[in-house]
RNA sequence: GGGGUAGUAGCUCAUCUGGUAGAGCAUUUGGUUCGCAAUCAAAAGGUAGUGGGUUCGAGUCCCAUCUACUCCA
């Protein structure tokens, strides 16, 4: 079977089960502070489980995109040097939301497993809960019991909390799960060990297959446990370890999941796959990785230097290193795989497919990015080994070299060994130890348990159609948060709109007798609109009356609106290849991220600009689709977002021939946007252009400020035509003035250094006062010094009513034992001033311009 | 979100603890002729990211801010 095969089978089957296909959510999650990938297939149902939003069907199955990089599962340092770990994999599952338990789920997964795939039933063993003192847990054996009329007793193995007890978090829905193991190794060494004695021992052979989660438990801030009401089934499957068993090979990199880029991968190095562990480790290093950026810039997250972009780029890297450390590629390959992966996997996520050129060129630069990284510290690192003269690379250094530089220590450590030399791992160590311990103490944020104020309601946005409500709150909590602390409500209904998709939160008040609670931000997480305020009203029981700021609101949506008729504009003027990259929308401007490949030229923005404003003027009304069945949505020729989750039904927005789907606040009228100005177009990435754009008083605003710029210009050239060509005529003559000014400031440094020169000619000594700019007198004098060393000079100055001492000495003076430093010290007392210098060359400044006379008659004596 | 490093001529970078802002390449002009980065001579090129402060004196020290790189969360 192929794996596209698999795939579908499962798929099929639980289809048969009146399950409800739905899609992969993207992998970047959005709107949840606790986690930045989806990292197991529960996530996209994650808002179901804490009881945040309704179900939409008692039952679901899905293959999921899954990323494990950060945070408790984090993979990412295993990946290669074994033939099972990934970044990313793909989580076959199944669902169940409050309906069927244990039973059906044991039931079902056996069915599926020995009766659909035809695994040999000797092969399987499972495991169940097998209860936990500390937590005061029974072993579970209602899944024993189940698990009983299947398969027998000698294969069912009692697991410990570690194996068989899942969480999501420190907090939230939780439970006893069931694993099914198989085992495929040969039969004769089946014979030689029993298989149950190696399930959960790290044998590559005997892997568990399948995780069947009961959730039944919430666990609180306090870390006890209580029962859900509602009971949930979460399972997962590694979609490519059964591709494993099922093409009967003893590696997941085996199978024609990974095959085909490992393949490409070997035929570019000149290397054959399965000759040698350190090559076929980092093929395997690549073609992982490989998937797993490109996966995430399909679904629109970038490499950057911050947060889960960071992540990406650190992959991504990770893969570079192994391909230049052990497969000889020092110039930008990864890039190159890009059709390969597309070719395989293109059409089962046409994401990838329509995305390809982009995610290309984008991984191009990334890895000449990071190219010249390495290169630089190389460079670094000679420069210190030349200067090293013991046998240990200081710690520090390699930390310095990986902190601030990006060089990764493995290469610190090869390059170390290639000179003889050793890497003071301690010291390394130490360092980023404190690293860590640094950003983990900023970033720490306590959040308390939910108060349930009103148990069971669901949260209803009313904010599309009013900006005031009456509300209730439904639950809150107190979040602490480095050296703030704040508190969360959640209301039974709000017309706050919660941060999400690219446009901001909304703030305001919320009133009870007169006295107002603000709202200084709104934030939608897991599926709830939590405001947050900084105090608590105080009595939480009551009913408020709750008013957005209008006004910001209202300058919201206009430029959420705007960025709609933008994005039909620029596929209108630049093509159809734009595609929203990133949005980001807030009451001063609007921000747009978007797929092109070229600067836009002033004549497209331009075009752009006049397009939309012409759509303004056309008081295109607002057609505002709440629920609509995706399908009819994408009829209409909405478009939606690579890397947004849909759901059944969309809300659709309409203006005109701009149709998208967006869940944001819009203006009821494109008219009520007033005007559109672009005001920057740059670059983000390869392939990524950044507009900032403003619309409405902002505008406005910036227009009037123009106008007075030009006013006040046209004002100072009066009466000129071209303002452009006075402007340049002005500069021309301003250069030459300018020229001409240092000529004579040259002319007259020369001149007085020829006046010094002749005094020098009958004395070698000169005490003189001249009123002259010091500076111009210091080049002077340099320039004699080379030819006069038995001078000896000090001038004093009087600028600006401030007296300054200047002292030059020749070699030979210097040598004779005069020293201008100290000679500048001893007369600056005259002046009520301080100074210093070195012993050719010393200046010094006063208070006391009367002083300087007695000043220069002490250098007399001093100088002799 | 928290650290680190850097920002100096068109480009790549020097300027040791504050004391005359410099080199190579590129550019321009002139010479030479050895045909593919030829060579010699000369010139031009700078508000040292920006804004404050300390100092007789700041590229250098302090504070703020912007940008780029990088590590951690």
């Amino acid at each position: 079977m192929t794996s596209n095969e698999i795939r579908k089978a499962f798929l099929d089957f639980f289809e048969s089960k009146e399950h409800h296909v739905v899609p992969s959510a993207p992998m970047v999650i959005k709107n949840d502070p606790t986690l930045m990938f989806t990292n197991a297939g529960m996530n996209q149902f994650k808002d179901i489980f804490l009881g945040n939003q309704q179900r939409q069907w008692p039952r679901a199955t899905d293959s999921q995109k899954c990323l494990r990089v950060s945070g408790k599962h984090n993979d990412l340092e295993e990946v290669g040097h074994d033939t099972y770990h990934h970044t990313m994999f793909e989580m076959l599952g199944n669902w169940s939301f409050g309906d069927y338990f244990k039973k059906e789920a044991i039931a079902y997964g056996w069915e599926f497993l020995t009766e659909v795939m035809k695994i040999d039933k000797d092969w399987l063993y499972v495991t169940v809960f097998g209860g936990d003192e500390k937590e005061g847990l029974e072993m579970d054996m209602e899944a024993y019991n189940f698990w009983k009329e299947h398969i027998s007793e000698d294969r069912i193995l009692k697991g410990s909390k570690k194996d068989n007890f899942w969480e999501m978090g420190d907090q939230g829905p939780c439970g006893p799960c069931s694993e099914i193991h198989v085992d495929i190794r040969p039969a004769e060494e089946k014979a030689k060990v029993p298989g149950k004695e190696l399930v959960n021992k790290d044998n590559p052979q005997v892997i568990e297959i399948w995780n069947l989660v009961f959730m039944q438990f919430n666990r609180k801030a306090d870390g006890s446990l209580e029962p859900l009401k509602a009971k949930h089934i979460d399972t997962g499957m590694g979609f490519e370890r059964l591709c494993m068993v099922m093409q009967g090979k003893r590696s997941n990199y085996d199978t024609d999941v990974f095959q085909p880029l490992i393949q490409e991968l070997a035929r570019k190095a000149g290397k054959v796959y399965g000759q040698n562990e350190q090559d076929d480790i980092a093929m395997r290093v690549c073609a992982d990785h490989l998937r797993a950026v490109s996966f995430s810039i399909a679904d629109g997250q970038l490499p950057s230097n911050v947060k889960a972009g960071y992540v990406i780029r650190r992959i991504l890297r990770r893969a570079v290193r192994y391909g230049y450390t052990f497969l000889g590629f020092t110039e930008p390959f990864m890039n190159t795989l890009v059709p390969t992966l597309v070719g395989q996997m293109g059409h089962q996520f046409p994401e990838l497919q329509k995305q390809q050129e982009l995610i290309q060129r984008i991984i191009l630069e990334e890895e000449q990015a990071f190219l010249r990284t390495l290169a630089g510290g190389i460079k670094r690192f000679e420069e210190y080994a030349s200067k090293c003269s013991g046998k240990v690379v200081d710690g520090a250094f390699a930390f310095e070299l990986f902190d601030t530089y990006g060089f990764p220590i493995d290469l610190t450590q090869l390059m170390a060994s290639e000179k003889g030399l050793t890497v003071d791992m301690e010291g390394f160590n130490r360092g980023l130890a404190e690293q860590k311990e640094r950003s983990r103490g900023a970033a720490k944020v306590e959040s308390d348990d939910w108060v349930e104020l009103l148990p069971g309601v669901e949260e209803e946005f009313v904010g599309y159609d009013t900006l005031e409500a009456d509300v209730r709150i439904a639950r809150y909590r107190k979040v602490k948060a480095k050296d703030r602390e704040f508190y969360q409500l959640v209301f039974d209904r709000t017309p706050f709109y919660g941060e999400s998709g690219g446009q901001t939160g909304d703030t305001g008040s919320v009133c009870c007798n007169n006295v107002a609670t603000k709202i200084t931000n709104t934030k939608k997480e897991n599926g709830l609109i939590v405001h947050i305020v900084d105090t608590l009203p105080e009595d939480l029981t009551a009913t408020f009356h709750a008013e957005v700021d209008a006004r910001r609101r209202m300058a919201i949506g206009c430029n959420h609106s705007a960025t709609h008729l933008m994005h039909y504009a620029l596929r209108q003027v630049l093509g159809e290849h734009v595609e929203q990259k990133g949005s980001s929308v807030d009451a001063e401007r609007l921000r747009f991220d978007f797929s092109h490949f070229a600067k836009m030229s002033q004549e497209e923005i331009r075009d752009v600009e006049h397009r939309v404003n012409e759509m303004i003027r056309q008081c295109l009304p607002l057609e505002e689709h709440r629920a609509m069945p995706i399908a009819e949505a994408q009829k209409l020729g909405a478009m939606a977002l690579f890397g947004e989750k849909y759901g059944d039904h969309v809300r659709v927005v309409k203006y005109g021939p701009s149709i998208e789907f967006c869940g944001g606040t819009h203006v009821q009228n494109t008219g009520m946007i007033g005007s559109f100005r672009i005001v920057s177009e740059g670059a983000v990435a390869a392939g990524m252009r950044r507009i900032e754009a403003i619309t409405a008083q902002a505008a406005t605003d910036y227009a009037d400020r123009q106008q007075e710029q030009l006013a006040a210009l046209t004002d100072m050239f009066k009466g000129t035509k071209d303002l452009a060509t006075s402007i340049a005529k002005l500069q021309e003559e301003n250069a030459s003035l300018k020229a001409a000014v240092e000529q004579m400031q040259k002319e007259k440094a020369a001149g007085m250094a020829r006046a010094i020169a002749d005094k020098l000619q009958a004395c070698p000594t000169l005490v003189e006062r001249m009123d002259s700019d010091v500076t111009a007198l210091k080049d002077a004098l340099m320039a004699l010094r080379a030819e006069r060393p038995d001078m000896a000079v000090v001038l004093g100055s009087v600028t600006a009513g401030k007296p300054a001492l200047l002292i030059v000495l020749g070699e030979n003076r210097v040598a004779a034992g005069l020293n201008a430093g100290q000679m500048v010290r001893t007369l600056g007392k005259e002046i009520q001033g301080g100074g210093g210098g070195q012993p050719h060359f010393a200046t010094a400044g006063g208070k006391n311009p009367d002083g300087l006379d007695k000043a220069l008659s002490v250098a007399k004596e001093l100088v002799g």
